[in-house]
DNA sequence: AAAGTATATCGCAAATATACGATTTAGAAT
DNA sequence: ATTCTAAATCGTATATTTGCGATATACTTT
């Protein structure tokens, strides 16, 4: 019975979802700040930095990529990410334009208040 | 296998992790957009604009609810929502501040972009 | 009191996410 | 060529999320 029913909201409403659920996980921000912070790429040593398993934080790594926040390139015999900029500014953006939009359409208080 | 390792995280990850859960479903950001045009509460109005039935919606609007995002009281045999104000404006200071320390740690661009 | 209306909750099925160990892959070093 | 190291992927177990229909709850109207 759990049909997915993701596609009858609108590309908006889905890409905002997407990038959400990209930061829905404490791993994945502890990720994106230590990536930040380095800078420079680096690889394993989030491994080293995360209480969690080598093919755990792998995985982490791939759905933050498949959502196009950072970007990995292959370096030897070891991996390097990065965070990919233009996409994390879109993200922002995205964000930026939607709490915006609630708070200026939000004048009045609610009932509930 | 699949132990929670949430907590092995800093409050302020697992914080923004939380509301970032929130989101990430396209229904839930509809139901806040519809929340903030309406303005003045509404309820099961939500249900005709949604593409999903009754007790699904009502499920959204609860893990809305449980994050804090909005309120809900009882109106006769209504039930009435609204926007938690306070609570957004958390959330939005949360995502901004996580956005800006990622944004200034990332002067230069990393090795793989 | 009885019937109607609006919501919440329960119970269930299916899908997805989380986590790990074991294995595979691929380049580096001996 | 073999061994070593780093990382990805596979297989699997469990937990959580998503979705719905059916039922329960609670207030209104008749």
């Amino acid at each position: 019975m759990a049909i997915n029913k993701k596609e009858a909201f609108s590309q908006e409403e889905q890409a905002l979802a997407t990038m959400a659920k990209a930061l829905a996980h404490p791993a994945r921000i502890a990720i994106l700040k230590e990536l930040a912070k380095r800078n420079e790429c680096i690889c394993g040593e989030l491994v080293d930095v995360l209480p969690l398993a080598q093919s755990t934080v792998s995985q982490h790594l791939r759905e933050l990529k498949e959502a196009g926040l950072i970007a990995g390139t292959i370096d030897g015999p070891k991996s390097c990410y990065c965070i990919n900029e233009s996409a994390f500014r879109k993200a922002i953006d995205s964000f930026s334009s939607f709490f915006k939009d609630i708070e200026t359409r939000q004048k009045t208080a609610g009932c509930c208040s």
